[in-house]
DNA sequence: GTGCTACTACTACCATGGTGGTAGTTTTCG
DNA sequence: CGAAAACTACCACCATGGTAGTAGTAGCAC
């Protein structure tokens, strides 16, 4: 069963969507918010499989909440729901970490597919986008830079040792700190980066040649 | 207690090294071999510590004993012990895998010294090696191309999936294999490569550029 | 045929990694 | 000052990773 979360500020819209998604076998929405605000709180109360979260709000822009709930390690898959095909938009949810953007003229059908193959960890973007995506937006993540500037001192420093292929327990005995410690910075590192184990942290910091 | 396994070809030089040896506290001889062949048998059988062996015998070039060895996933520590200051033997011994070249006309003192810091995983060279150390053949390792050869094509295909973080469970899915069998091709993989866990593998593939 | 290599699979075991929660200290900043 | 963030530490728990050994099958080479 995936749990989903909708963000709108628009109730008519919200129940529209509720009504379609609680049909699908398989799907149930577990909470809704109309502001930014709100959803930073439903999410961590609920901590859903999926947001669908609506760009254009009056309290909170979309991308600024879809910032929040990624900093604040909600892990949900996050897709974009919203009337904007535009270019910057589309590149702001994307780098912001989106894992999916659909537009609003969506057909039902196609919107309940749609979210189906995304909570199964596909990215799903809406066919009129072909073009922006086509022009190499494809990578999803913020800069390095900006996500290397949201850890801490000691997360940067941790970071390094992982890419660098050693263990906790290694990395423990080198900063003089206990292997406990070690995994509460390798977790809080993974959750910021919103990646899901140390190789991929490692993976990415070579690849990226941050520590150079 | 370090474990020690003698390799030469001269029955009295063995002799002379292993009671040195006896006399320090904390190391022991544990075999002794007359010839590469013999030199892979006790080390399978054995499991040694450290290996030291000596370059130049009769019926087994040292270093082909010593990449045998390797290939056989003899762990040891594997010391060079030989009279050959030649820069290629030097060169090919590193490349090799060796952990350690010493030259025969090391002092005792110095000798003893030497095993019981490479014991503690450093690697020590003759001072005399320094000229060939300096020029830029640190790299312990052979080529890329030459370790990746040693891989049969499905370790080289689990390997690339390593190294973009994926977990032996999401491969196995991938190539309709049980996650038994893939633990068997990491297994085989790092030991081949002489890495110690996969984030090294995935380190080591993506800081190479192997797969791309 | 015999032997070798690669690939597959399984069991069992232990080490390591990652999550969740709690909590005390210090540092930083408004 | 007081709040917030960073760093430290420990616990318990479960998932994942790595090692060792055994073993069956298929293909290839001598």
């Amino acid at each position: 069963m995936v749990s989903i979360l909708l963000v709108d500020d628009h109730p008519m819209l919200r129940q529209g969507v509720a009504q379609l998604i609680e049909m699908e076998d398989g799907l149930t929405v577990v909470g809704e918010a109309g502001s930014g605000e709100q959803a930073l709180l439903r999410a961590e109360e609920l901590n859903p499989d999926m947001i669908l979260l609506d760009l254009n709000m009056r309290d909170m822009d979309g991308i600024a909440t879809l910032v929040a709930l990624r900093e604040r390690g909600v892990s949900a898959c996050i897709m974009i729901f919203t009337v904007s095909d535009e270019h910057d938009d589309v590149v702001a949810a994307l780098r912001a970490g989106a894992d999916g953007y659909l537009l609003k003229d969506t057909e039902p059908e196609e919107l309940l597919r749609s979210i189906v193959l995304a909570s199964k960890g596909q990215p799903v973007y809406s066919p009129q986008l072909a073009s922006v995506l086509a022009s190499g937006v494809r990578d999803t993540r913020p800069d390095c830079g900006e996500m290397l500037a949201r850890l801490t001192g000691r997360e940067k420093q941790i970071l390094r040792h992982i890419s660098t292929g050693e263990t906790n327990k290694t990395i423990a005995r080198e900063l003089n700190i206990t292997e406990a410690t070690v995994k509460v910075h390798v977790k809080n590192t993974l959750r910021k980066l919103a990646l899901r184990s140390r190789v991929e942290a490692a993976v990415w910091v070579v690849e990226n040649r941050l520590f150079e």
